[in-house]
DNA sequence: ATTGACGAGACATACGTATGTCAGTTATCT
DNA sequence: AGATAACTGACATACGTATGTCTCGTCAAT
């Protein structure tokens, strides 16, 4: 059983190489009976279009581009490394991948960057940059140029992105839930809860999913308010020493974002290692360590590799016409200690 | 900057294409002076052979074959529908894939099956079977043919396989350890640990892990000695009933292997829910549904997924001659509880 | 001087698909 | 009916690589 080809489409079809192609290509100029004889053909003999004859006949390569919020984030820092990684794996053949650093804060800065690219030079865009509504109209415009685009990390529900390559948050949140509840079995006392800013509905997200299992099946934990650091260290100390000697029956610290450098600098200079739980999100060089050194008890993390790997696969896929295969592009919310790390 | 091809390469190298493809696919009848004037263009100008062009050109398809045990065994069902699934992926492509099951505890039968394989049609076998050594003759006579082998979950370190796919169980026994120890966090109590048999050598290297792990960082716990099921259920139920009134501080159970299913009945017979610490190795029905109930607090896992796929890539780079991209072909050890569930 | 082995080049064909040209055939509209 | 537009097919060329055949020169051994 050898796979067929356009030419016994066309056999089969009773019809030129040219009427299938036309077919197969979407172009005009074709009579509908022979349409219909053509896609019959298709289906009956299985026919499946080899991409990489395809592509080599094209003389295509794609041309994709990241999006990224730069700025003191670890996170974003080891994303733009897996991407140089991968450029130069078969992944990325017949690609070029560029990453495009934005000032996240300021939406209108983002949207002028984004009005900058040129369209007619691009085929999928990944981007990972808070929604706003000049987002949107600024992917609504990439979208209406033909461009592919998939958001990252953090889902953009309301623009009509061609698909979301992260972790659902929510889940991200009750795995730290169930994690805390399960570290601190039989125990009483309450929980910090920090972050960078609960701007970012990542947060807002994973703080409802730790709240929902920790209410649920840990009633005896208590989750403090929210608090904030707004990227600003001194305000992590100050903030984090108050809370500690505020609450006495404090158990656990988890750190929703970023920003875990200064809040672990903090928690070591108010508390005696092995005291409180601590957990953390994203395998960054400074949460890597503090794993190592037993600073922190474990990190929910989504594999960056994974991450970059999967966006390239699934624009390529876009391109191509291809099916995605969704459980190879599902990201996994793993839970990484200093025994599994990797 | 455009990739350069065999035709650029013979114009730099100031000879024929047909010596740049003899030189390039190692046939004979080159000058050593000329191989030598092929190599350096290849290098001067970054040649790298386009796979996809090449494989159409061949006309070539490839034949793998995953080696799998037969029994009773769930974990070894989701890997056989992972590669079902994994049929009719970009990563088959150009290729057909094959299962055969095997009967691995009785080594002659494996290496009588193995025999009887047609070498000639095959590109390369992945293999999850103890290394016994017959094993280890038969697997040698597979790579004398050109074939290529991965090994498969269990490592073969003495057998000449081209690559590992598996997790470092060594690593998984210490992940094990670090979990109950947080688990049990400021307690103090003996932990049971069973598995279907300690000859294979995964349960062996998962143990030392867990009591290095233990006994360092977690010295309140102490770890008894492994209990063996031998797929014997009613075995099961008597030994874990009489460990559990012999030890009256158990804390905790760690299933190292298979015969979840048996070991989950047993302990739902002999206690109360959430009293133990529940730990397991693998995703499959059972431990799903264990998770979902509560009656398994987190399973540590190898993405049966990943594990397939990746061996279907190492295969593929092996016979394409290309490169593994090492990041995406690392094995990691997951920590699953109902949250974070996939 | 002849033979033969080896090294090398020129050329052709193929893989499965894309795409263009051009001549020729239908169908549709006035 | 004639003009026009829509459709169709035959054919060629290309993508980058593989692989075959045929030719020819070189060099050493007979």
């Amino acid at each position: 059983m050898v796979k067929p080809t356009v030419h016994d489409i066309a056999r089969e079809a009773g019809v030129s190489l040219s009427t299938v192609d036309r077919v197969l290509n979407g172009r005009k100029d074709v009579r509908p009976k022979n349409a219909e004889r053509v896609k019959a053909a298709v289906k009956k003999l299985g026919y499946v279009r080899d991409t990489n004859a395809a592509n080599l006949a094209k003389q295509r390569r794609y041309k994709f581009l990241f999006v990224l919020p730069v700025g003191s984030n670890h996170f974003v820092e080891t994303i733009v490394s897996s991407v140089e990684e991968a450029s130069g794996t078969q992944i990325v053949d017949r690609a070029d991948v560029d990453v495009l650093l934005v000032n996240a804060a300021d939406p209108h800065a983002v949207v002028d960057r984004l009005k900058m690219l040129d369209l007619s030079a691009l085929d999928g865009v990944a981007i990972m940059v808070p929604e706003t509504p000049q987002v949107r109209d600024a992917i609504a415009h990439i979208k209406s140029a033909g461009i592919y685009v998939v958001a990252l990390v953090s889902d953009l529900p309301n623009s009509k992105c061609d698909h979301f390559v992260g972790i659902d948050n929510f889940s991200a949140g009750k795995t730290a839930g169930a994690l805390l509840g399960k570290f601190l079995r039989n125990e009483t006392g309450s929980i910090l809860v920090v972050t960078n800013s609960m701007v970012a509905r990542d947060s807002i997200e994973r703080r409802f999913g730790l709240d929902e299992v920790l209410a649920r099946d840990f009633p005896s934990l208590k989750t403090l308010p929210t608090i904030e650091f707004y990227d600003d260290p001194d305000r992590i100390h100050e903030t984090l020493s108050h809370a500690i000697s505020a609450h006495s029956d404090l158990k656990a610290v988890y750190s929703m974002g970023s920003g875990n450098a200064a809040m672990l600098d903090a928690l070591r200079e108010n508390i005696a290692p092995g005291q409180l739980v601590v957990l953390a999100h994203d395998l960054t060089s400074v949460t890597r360590q503090a794993l190592q050194d037993g600073d922190l008890d474990a990190v929910i993390v989504q594999n960056v590799g994974h991450l970059v790997r999967s966006a390239l696969r699934v624009l390529r896929a876009k391109c191509d016409g291809t099916n995605i295969f969704e459980a190879q592009e599902q990201i996994r919310i793993e839970i990484i200690m200093r025994e599994n790390l990797y």
